[in-house]
DNA sequence: GTGGTCTAGACCACA
DNA sequence: GTGGTCTAGACCACG
């Protein structure tokens, strides 16, 4: 079955961010090498250009190289991942704030939220 | 100018939403009148009953009552307001924590990053 | 034949009254399939709309669920209609003890009579 | 401030129950003397004539005797006030036992809701 | 003026 | 076929 792909957002970015999703998490970890084009465009059907593009954004953000005979790579650089990772949790969370802001609820009272709920266990 | 609405989720919620972060942030005080149906209808270049449905929403929800000549109130229970902000609190927080799991961040992350980072000033 | 309804309370509640009885009732048991919007517009010839409405209702209530595209279905758990039933019961004899009330009968003399008397056989 | 009456049913008859609830209660008491068809019309508002109605009822039903000088008089026959006291419980609680039965609860599931409830304090 | 109800009819998504 | 949403416009009760 394809890989499923919402309307909105154009579908090479959605699988870069599948893909940084599954890096950051280790699920490819520091140096692997990654599935090729051909690979994954027949596991989500779409346009091998498609992955590339969505390759184009991860080695634009460096957390991919490309090693031109060998494949493509999850940089060796752990640093950089980490700061990825960094970056995409500021971001999200920014945005999570912003959209808690318009209910009046401010960034103490959140941590306040998180220190004594259960969501997670 | 009309309101913004998406196409995604019906308007009548997005009106009740926006009315409920209103009044959660205090825009709309415990025990104080709300807009009438047609005015916020012309406001919002939406028929009146689709007001009407947002406004069900609300009551059902506790959050407001009408007194039937007078118009809408929000409730003079300001523990309903409080509650409700909780729930809705405690569900954004939950949809947000499942989205940074997919990125390998867990709540414990969130809340030192929260406690470090600088978002809000 | 259309259904009968009185001119004082909304159709819609009449509607809802009606099938929320139907429901403790058993004639519609816990997690049968209801009958459909428009099928109950016909038989109770009102608009498709008032039946919506009605459901609302019972949907607030907990007592219907609907499943996008199969149809509305009485809730399976048999716990909230036993509450409702429960509650319903409640509001009822509250309402006829204070209205004999108004001729100095009280709870004690009704219990006394309603053991006695042949009301039932 | 005159008296409330429902636009359903004849006024008259709504006086008539008026005084019957008070009579039963002992309001007015066995042998009293009733307030003068004059002096309730002024209190309700009324025609006198339609209190001179409602009195008509009481006495079809041996509730009250005129005495044609003296005014209109509770009668001192306790047993006939008992009676009708009895019949109008048996009247109510049947159209009520009715209600409840279309919701499938049954005279004896009600006595056991009675005995075990609080409604009464 | 306020809210509430109802109808008629359209359009959408889903399957 | 199912439910859901929205509009346009009418009518009512209340004060």
């Amino acid at each position: 079955m394809a890989w499923q792909f919402n309307a909105i957002e154009p579908i090479y970015l959605q699988i870069a961010d599948r893909l940084m999703g599954q890096i950051i998490r280790g699920v490819y970890g520091c140096g692997d090498r990654l599935p090729s084009v051909r690979e994954l465009a027949l596991s989500a059907e779409v346009n091998p250009n498609t992955i590339q593009r969505a390759f184009m954004e991860l080695q634009n953000k460096g957390l991919v190289v490309t090693e031109s005979t060998a494949g493509k790579f999850v940089t060796k650089n752990e640093e950089t991942i980490r700061e990825i990772k960094g970056a995409l949790l500021a971001a999200k969370t920014e945005t999570f704030l912003n959209s808690l802001n318009s209910y009046g609820i401010t960034k103490e009272q959140l941590i306040i939220y998180l220190k004594g709920g259960k969501t997670d266990g």
